[in-house]
DNA sequence: CTCCCGATAT
DNA sequence: ATATCAGGAG
């Protein structure tokens, strides 16, 4: 078993605060961001959300929208006939049942179309102050490299990371790990020799250069 | 399990 | 050419 504590020491260290890579200012931008974040570069969707903000910026905004319109306007992150029909049917729901505001609950959230655990924690996480765990490609990739937690089934990781790391630095030390598995510990020909935690990591396949 | 979707790195 | 990119629904 890896040494989380460690990990976390050094991961703190590289990252002293780490922030996310998706712009937003309210709990709904940063669900709206995090449902066209699937499948899609950071920076894509912060271009469309640059100009989608703007003119989206209620929850009564996006129920309202002309489908149409609303698919040509998220476009370019893919998946976008998906994406938009769960943004608009998440905010319809939010107009009903939250009087348009985003709640900040584990279950509220995952509740809601579109918003799946991984999307949940991230706007319980950095939009509400909660201490999460939001099991990400990113978080799932270094969790098993360093063998934090071997698994393939995102909420096992989640909990075992859970676990692990102090509490009350959950979700700094979530935020720590995607920049890490962002520029680091990247799916594709990860940069060992400059890693901070090569020491402590036992994936087999570290490559030498 | 498949499907949704386009762009980019390798 | 293929894997992957801040996943989730049916």
């Amino acid at each position: 078993m890896a040494n989380a504590k460690k990990i976390a020491e050094l991961l703190l260290k590289r990252y002293p605060s780490p922030k996310l890579a998706l712009n937003f200012s309210t709990p709904l931008e940063l669900l709206v961001a995090t449902i066209l974040s699937a499948q899609c570069t950071d920076a894509r969707v912060n271009e469309v959300t640059r100009q989608l903000f703007k003119k989206y910026r209620k929850a009564e905004d996006y129920a309202r929208a002309d489908m149409k319109r609303f698919e040509e306007e998220i476009r370019p992150t893919g998946f976008y006939k998906n994406k938009a029909k769960m943004i608009v049917e998440c905010c319809k729901r939010l107009v009903e049942d939250y009087g348009g505001d985003v709640p900040d609950t584990l279950e509220e959230l995952t509740g809601l179309p579109g918003v799946g655990r991984k999307t949940a924690n991230m706007v319980l996480g950095s939009a509400f102050g909660k201490q999460t765990m939001a099991v990400d490609t990113h978080v799932l990739r270094v969790s098993n490299r360093l063998g934090l937690v071997r698994s393939d089934d995102p909420e096992v990781v989640e909990e075992g990371l859970v676990r692990q790391f102090p509490k009350g630095r959950l979700t700094k030390i979530n935020l720590a790990m995607i920049l890490h598995g962002r520029e680091t510990c990247t799916a594709r020909r990860p940069k060992c020799m400059e890693c901070v935690l090569y020491k402590e990591c036992e994936w087999p396949d570290k490559t030498g250069r």
